[in-house]
DNA sequence: GTGGTCTAGACCACA
DNA sequence: GTGGTCTAGACCACG
């Protein structure tokens, strides 16, 4: 697994996205068992109690669940993960419009371009 | 004029970028004049040389034009500006892509999402 | 080494010069290492920063690399060596035949006289 | 007339200089009436004392004659004219042939090379 | 006034 | 130690 962890921000917050990412696109599956804090502080090179931390933080998103006695699983209500799912992409799509509205293309403009661009593609 | 400047790379750089921007969308019209080094580094809080050596980039670039003693003036070239600007639209919708396909959306299910929003606003 | 600095160009600029003569004669060799941006600094009499941007103009230039902690080399692509190399001696050669031409001789001419010195000393 | 001054050499000597030039590829012919010193040093923009200064140098080396009441002409002597025309010549060729040498080239290829581009052209 | 150059000295990241 | 960046302040040529 890829950890790309900046000292400019907060580690347990990259820890979260970077997770969520994983569980949204499936890459963890819906009820799977995720490695335990432990693993995935070596993993990521990081103290277990910020792992820790960031995995408090997804729980408390409804993205992961604890098992009191059998570790963490990722939630089995896909729902939650669709939603979060969704309200990433449309960060990323008014990131997108924004951006190229900067540049000065309207939003069709910009919508445009991309189809272009895949239709070159195809 | 907005300045945002972070510590994280090089200032020089991202005046480079930040001005380009005011060039390329035409907030700063071709052929039009720009303000002095000297005004430019006041405003953005900057030394002058940072600021100098910022233009001085965006002249080897192509997109401004240095009259000895008569100030700066932006290219009359707008071939220039426009391939610019192809270039900065480019990066941003492979960018875009990109952030979608991690989270497990097509190419095209990236675009038709854009498209929804769009009549969705309209 | 020998550094020749007159006071009425860009102290940088024959640095520029003088360095890519080195590097395109073979003096300091593809791949080879640089002395350190202080060395040259200390040994050229001029401030280690007018040093720093004649060497970042000939990294644009792609005559030399630079390798964060680890110093500067020559670049090991003999090719960009061997194209500075012919742009320059065409310089040599169009500022001859132009001295010549401005004496009243034709290209042919200016081309026999070196032929005759040459046989002269052989 | 041309008039190059630039303010990092005497004056008088770049005078000479290229008034030699004119006389030596006979712009000014042999025998011929030279302008008066002060119609001279109104075209060039310099001081009279200045350009007679420069002539009195020219003097002296033979290639123009004062006639007391006549005026200056250009000296008849062609032999005076040509030698000075070859000792010009054989400095530009030492030049170039020195300069093409710090390139790496011998004199041998610095001649080839000219032959080639005159062929090239030709 | 304009842009351009140079110096001096500081700080940083990297290894 | 390396290269890279930034600041402060000075001087120059040009018009």
């Amino acid at each position: 697994m890829q950890w790309n962890l900046t000292g400019d921000r907060p580690i347990y917050l990259q820890l979260c996205e970077q997770i969520t990412l994983r569980l949204v696109s499936g890459a963890w599956p819906p009820g799977g068992r995720l490695p335990s804090v432990r693993e995935l502080a070596v993993d990521a090179g990081v103290n277990p109690n910020t792992m820790q931390r960031a995995l408090a933080q997804l729980e408390s998103d409804g993205l992961v669940v604890t098992n009191r006695t059998a570790g963490r699983t990722v939630t089995e209500d896909e729902g939650v993960l669709a939603h979060v799912r969704h309200e990433l992409a449309n960060e990323k799509m008014e990131e997108y419009l924004e951006g190229m509205a900067t540049l000065g293309y309207t939003a069709a403009e910009a919508i445009a371009l991309l189809q272009g661009k895949e239709t070159q593609h195809g």
